[in-house]
DNA sequence: AATGAATGAGACTTCATTCAT
DNA sequence: TATGAATGAAGTCTCATTCAT
């Protein structure tokens, strides 16, 4: 019921060195530094294969402490999540807000925007996470679709709809749409962060380029065509 | 991790036995009982969160026979992925070596076949299985690239490169369209195993033929533009 | 995901041996004699501070083995509970169901049962392991309500009723009179159990004959009172 | 384990600052309120499932400061009880000297005494604390035997030995006896702490009635026998 | 004197793997 | 060849206790 390490510890020497190191008190900071951590680790080897003891290793914590800020590890993930996808959302959805101009223009800014705030960065881990894990954990699954997926295919919803009002797009049902012009982007942050299969030398910027242009025109209205 | 030689032939030596009792068949038949209930835990479930006894259970079998089979986990995997990919693409090869038309008609029926050989079926996991896993397997992802992805991909880009060379697609890095083609039709098969990710209900028929009419447009060349 | 253990050991040499002594397999042995190792313990430390290590270790198999036979911690003591209390409440019920003879007889035959059958055995640590722990876990609670206290309280009640049907008994509110008998049993067990509390040196049988002579009597009609 | 003083006085060094400010009163009341939780927590939950943390919070500090007042857990189960008994006892002891009246109301009376101070209050949780801990506090034990048990025995004892001398109860060895008068309130404490172990419903004053008369009738000489 | 962040020693439980039968 | 009981190494999480502030 006790725990005593005995003075008599070979490494007394350095205790004093030791304890300071130990005892350092980061209040605020621990958080954000353990997401910090459990995102790299989380992107890197998934969600079930990251032991909460390495994302405190890599935060400088022990493992206690990660439970200090968190009820469990699913938790670690969910504001993994939460903190990531804000700004991102935030800023596609203020892009939306006030735009005037074309729907191809639009649809350009809002997935090259997609691109800059989250496939150009560590966040392009998380889609990749969510596939490979949504299953087993399907709380987790519900707080992504409900907190991510639905707010960003609502976002490119309304871009095609933009573009369907406007005669730019052809009339289709949106929410299909909408996954047509998802899966390519999210396949690309899936290469990303797959590092043996094929696409170690993808230039993804052009293949961007490339999905972009085939998406505007192969949405838009053709000439010549009715339907 | 454990150099383990894949359970090759071991129906090979009882040939003769075969021939001389028909129900001793059962015996040759468990490697493959046993990778069919792999298939299908690993797809539903994850490499991780799939135990090998479910795997013996759901193969008829207990947890120690797998490992007469198996070195261990690990290569179950190897050989369910290993199985499972020859027959659709010879299937595809065939399609498109004496094929005359256009390519928009080539490019469909390519994607079309795909989609019933694979994404149809069972075999539509292990996309969703080699994204998540072959981070932890990199022989396995190089096995799957080289054997798989580079084949697909070339049936792919011999479709596009049809089309170029017919004056109906444009002339594009065609290793970079083969992605934007490739994409939409991969997420699908992820879709169709991620119960819980927003896409409960689409109708994947419906997307992929949305699917199919945008690259079509997309890639084609635009009358009034010259690019 | 590998273990291996260097050959290099220096434990080698006794490999063998250990190795006899490791992996004899008791299957049908092995749930008697966990319960068994669990009772003392259970009895002598409690429930929470026993630990599944140590019932173990008693049993002489690891922890795991534990979790083979039951699923977890909870289920052992529901186990043991359940063994333990049928023969002793089978034996009660058979005296009860054809008794001819006087209630006091009767009474006295069905405590002093109880006593040799429970009290007197290792099984005495039971009720004071309920009254320590059954707060702290409900299910646990419930099912030592429902299968033990209710049938024992069941059978002192019916022997109640006797009584005062026989017109031996004053007529009572029998659901408080069982209480009235069980009390002084049940408190002998606790004493039994704890060490030093002040009854090291009671002579518990002696003890026991006083209550019954007292229960006799005190619930008995009263000669020329006609309350 | 680890000796340590009990918080015996720490509020005599502030006496004076005490007067200059009387709302410094609050840091000397700091170790009663800490007992008080930790009295309310320890028997609605046991010693092992109440965490400092949750008597800290109780309290209203923090879990750093229960350790300026207790050197562990342990001592502050200890100071819990040894609080907890002495004023009832004073006030039994005090009703007996003088006494004068039959023996079956003298009983009467000090068991009902005993209710009201203990049974009826919070104190009721205590007998089932010791019952559940004594035996991994045996020094705890050991204080509550001396103080407090063999204090309540002699006390009832005194009782019983007033009622054979005057002839009122049968001749019996006092010390058995006085068990029998103690196990069904003891247990009557134990059931108004104990959710869930079938006395829900119990009417614990009508069941003391029937103890009371029981006992009194039970213990009586017994007109027509000369036992 | 008080805080409360941090520690670290386990506890329970799971499961890939082994091996006597 | 097949079984399945048994192992043992993790992994997640809890909590009494410490100590810089």
């Amino acid at each position: 019921m006790k725990s005593t390490k005995p003075p008599s510890d070979p490494a007394a020497c350095c205790a004093v060195l030791d304890t300071v190191a130990r005892w350092t008190r980061r209040k605020d900071a621990r958080p954000g530094e353990i997401l910090d951590a459990a995102l790299d680790l989380f992107v890197a080897r998934g969600f079930a294969a990251t032991k909460v003891e390495d994302i405190a290793r890599a935060a400088g914590v022990t493992a206690g402490t990660i439970y200090r800020y968190f009820a469990n590890k699913e938790e670690i993930l969910k504001a993994v999540i939460r903190e990531s996808f804000a700004p991102a959302l935030l800023e596609g959805e203020a892009l939306l807000a006030n735009f005037e101009g074309s729907a191809a223009e639009l649809l350009t800014q809002v997935i090259r925007t997609w691109w800059q705030l989250n496939g150009a960065t560590r966040l392009s881990g998380i889609p990749k996470l969510m596939i490979a894990e949504s299953n087993n954990f399907p709380e987790l699954a519900r707080f992504h679709r409900e907190e991510v997926i639905a707010r960003g295919e609502a976002l490119i919803g309304r871009a095609l709809q933009y573009g369907i009002d406007r005669g730019e797009f052809r009339p289709q049902p949106v929410e299909l749409a909408v996954k047509v012009v998802t899966a390519p982007v999210v396949m690309a942050m899936v290469w990303k962060h797959t590092d043996v299969c094929g696409n170690d030398g993808i230039d993804l910027d052009r293949y961007l380029d490339i999905v972009i242009e085939t998406l505007i025109h192969g949405l838009g209205v053709r000439p010549g065509t009715n339907s």
